[in-house]
RNA sequence: GGCGGUGUAGCUCAGUCGGUUAGAGCAGCGGAAUCAUAAUCCGCGUGUCGGGGGUUCGAAUCCCUCCACCGCUACCA
């Protein structure tokens, strides 16, 4: 086979916050295919950076007193460990603020720039006086200017679904300050993308870059949207600039202006590349302008338009190399909820660290992933089951029961008859290779362990224990365990991508390190073996736990310094509050406006076809009655709610719904979703009564 | 509502360019073994392959339709 040059990266991980086992999931995959590559003998590389800049880490900083430069040194070095801990091996490891980033980000806008790509645009864009910043939309709430709806994020209101700009939000509120923002003009620049539309559409349509799933989404949503007349939309323009002060690279010939942090964030790719090159004498060409050279993304499909619409249209227009293959993949679930910091299973990889061994996710993960964008979970108990049942049960016994008979004599000096075995555990290389190719691990994985299956009872069939008896069957026991550890060490070539560690064990047992791939398909013989040495301890359920346990401890922990003061007894946590500040300061008169009245549910009613409303009866005594559609339906049954007294807002302009008219909103507390919680007065109140 | 996905044994899933009695691992039950990190081996599955209809000599596999769940999107709180 001929020498392949790839080039891999993962997606960047923002300098923002640890590296959590959601994140792992990305860069053990991306590992596990660059390692694989390079066992095959291609000339593989690794690339990654921290992700640097923008508001968020503006901000993080200033709250942190100290400067941005200091605070992505400090989260890269805690990323570059955890990564490294993890047997994560990248060839470069980078940050998007280097001075190499800075010098392509020139090259590349300036060829944007001749391309005829770039418009500049006056935006109107709140600014925090306070905090002396521009807000993003999501740093801006106030009231829906459509429907008024308080407490909506500056780009579009949660309740009516409307579009707007922060500016056009009624009483806004910086959520950074708590100050009202001004409204300022600012110049902002585009790249218009509609005119790489046709590029867009041949690029992501044909060929076999994206996964189907993931052009078919594309053409759906963007490059075949289609509007109310049933023509296909223009691609939106793409706002790349934000004015001063944000933490990133000024833009040269718009001084004041900065990149988007979106802009900079994927040329960091090319950037860590180049810096690789300077270092080891490379030539940054060979990688990014040269056909011959294979470019490999893998990322989440949170992140799917940024790498699939925008940054071949930037490589495109600057003359480097499309990306060969975009690997998307899902999110982690675990035991089939999101990650949860309350119930301990938002995990950090130093808190997994402390417990486990790596190894156990590396398979874990392998032997659940496959090419789809499906998300993957992890089921703790399932997690434990399969590490110690394929791991320590089929592969390291292989070698556990077999090893110490050869202390002595070492392996046969010829290959005995073993049956087959071997030969065919040799030639499912090919297939457990292409396996591994399309990044169909879990696949890979299953195939491994059916040589497990095989190995496993030629030994139980030939009982090397009973041939020790007998000094007359020293060279069959000496076979039968060169025949068994041999298939140990074909299963340790084809886990390598995944379990470098155990790879390298066993390298140290038989005294030939493991280098390649096909070192698979010939037995090794005549050679010592040396004592054997446990190889990976089985899970124990008290560490897995204990991993959770911290996890929680952590979560408390975070959320008590982000809450210095808690002094009651209670001590509540305050991520509900963090999570929505404090509306702007009013007077009692704008209180009096909402009417807050009792009132009592008479009547309640599943809505066909709407997902979560109830149709609610209220009485306000005295046969009057209104009638309110709630989004409460996940949360309670009608049938509960019927007779209970709420608090109603009793004055709210009705609003025509798609099932009807409502005629008021019914006070609750809550996220959203299941979790809604009615407020109730207490006992004594009538239906009609006002609060005041 | 739109787009997409999923639905196969208690659990996790494989199988699907139509073709012998539908598979694996885990769990469970029974037995064996005791070299090995209480690891291993052998045996045990009457599953409406989500429901219904169709095409076909033949469908888990193709087509239609319905249902359930998930994701995105819209509408909506």
């Amino acid at each position: 086979m001929s020498q392949r040059r790839i080039l891999v990266t993962s997606a960047l991980p923002y300098a923002n916050g640890s590296i959590h086992i959601g994140h792992l999931v990305e860069y053990l995959q991306t590992d596990f295919w660059v390692r694989f590559q390079k066992l095959r003998g291609h000339e593989c590389r690794y690339m990654c950076a921290d992700d640097t800049h923008g508001t968020a880490i503006m901000i993080r900083a200033k709250q942190e007193g100290r400067s941005e430069e200091e605070l992505i040194a400090a989260v890269q070095a805690e990323h570059e460990q955890d990564f490294a801990d993890f047997g994560i091996e990248f060839d470069n490891y980078s940050s998007t603020n280097s001075p190499e980033n800075r010098e392509l980000c020139n090259e590349i806008w300036e060829s944007i720039r001749q391309a005829g790509l770039v418009k500049e645009k006056n935006v109107e864009q709140l600014f925090d006086p306070e905090a002396g910043t521009f807000l993003a939309d999501r740093f801006v709430k106030g009231t829906c200017p459509k429907c008024n709806s308080p407490d909506q994020y500056g780009d579009n209101c949660d309740k009516c679904g409307a579009t707007y700009s922060p500016a056009e939000l009624i009483d806004p509120v910086s959520t950074l300050s708590g100050a009202t923002p001004e409204v300022r003009n600012a110049l902002h620049l585009f790249i218009e993308l509609e005119q790489l539309h046709g590029f867009l559409d041949e690029w992501t349509q044909s060929g076999d870059a994206l996964q189907p799933e993931i052009a078919n989404y594309l053409k759906g949503h963007f490059l075949e949207s289609k509007d109310d007349q049933g023509e296909i939309e223009p691609l939106r323009d793409w706002d790349i600039s934000r004015p001063a002060p944000y933490f990133g690279f000024e833009i040269p010939d718009s001084p004041g202006n900065y990149w988007y942090v979106w802009f900079d964030a994927p040329i960091g790719y090319i950037a860590s590349t180049k810096q690789w090159c300077d270092r080891t004498g490379g030539n940054l060409n060979d990688w990014w302008r040269n056909d011959d050279c294979e470019v490999h993304h893998f990322l989440g499909k949170d992140i799917t338009y940024f790498h699939t619409l925008f940054w071949p249209g930037m490589l495109k227009t600057a003359g480097y190399s499309l990306p060969t293959k975009v690997h998307i993949h899902g999110f982690l679930t675990v035991d089939g909820e999101k990650m949860s910091k309350s119930k301990g299973t938002f995990v950090n990889a130093r808190t997994y660290l402390k417990q486990l061994d790596p190894a156990y996710l590396r398979y874990f993960y392998a032997s659940k992933l496959s090419n789809k964008v499906d998300d993957i979970d992890l089921s703790i108990e399932e997690f434990i089951a399969k590490v110690n049942t394929d791991l320590v049960g089929k592969v390291v016994n292989l070698a556990s029961r077999s090893a110490k008979f050869l202390a002595k004599t070492g392996l046969s000096e010829k290959y005995p008859d073993d049956g087959g075995l071997f030969e065919y555990a040799s030639n499912l290389g090919d297939e457990i290779a292409v396996a591994y190719e399309s990044c169909n691990y879990s696949q890979a994985m299953r195939l491994i362990m059916s040589l497990a299956d095989r190995a496993n009872p030629f030994v139980e069939d030939n009982k090397p224990w009973e041939l020790r008896k007998d000094p007359e069957n020293a060279q069959r026991l000496q076979d039968v365990c060169t025949i068994a550890l041999n298939l140990f060490r074909q299963l340790a070539i084809y886990l390598a991508p995944v379990l470098p560690k155990l790879a390298e064990q066993t390298g140290e047992l038989l005294g030939e390190p493991i280098t390649h791939w096909d070192q698979a398909a010939k037995p090794q013989v005549g050679t010592p073996v040396n004592k054997f040495k446990h190889m990976l301890q089985r899970i124990e359920e008290t560490k897995v736990n204990a991993m959770i346990e911290e996890s929680k401890e952590e979560n408390v922990a975070e959320a008590a310094t982000e809450q210095v003061t808690v002094t009651d007894a209670w001590a509540d946590g305050g991520e509900a509050l963090a999570n929505e500040p404090l509306a702007e300061e009013c007077t009692i008169d704008d209180f009096m406006k909402v009417d807050l009245r009792v009132a009592r549910i008479v009547e309640a009613a599943e809505v066909p076809d709407a997902r979560k409303l109830l149709k609610l009866k209220l009485s306000l005594g005295g046969g009057v009655y209104k009638q309110v559609f709630a989004g409460i339906k996940a949360a309670y049954e009608p049938e509960k709610l019927t007779g209970r007294l709420v608090v109603c807002v009793a004055n709210l302009k009705p609003r025509q719904m798609k099932f009807g008219l409502s005629e008021g909103m019914v006070a609750a507390a809550g996220p959203g979703g299941g979790e809604v919680y009615l407020l109730t007065p207490d006992e004594g109140a009538k239906p009609g009564q006002r609060l005041h």
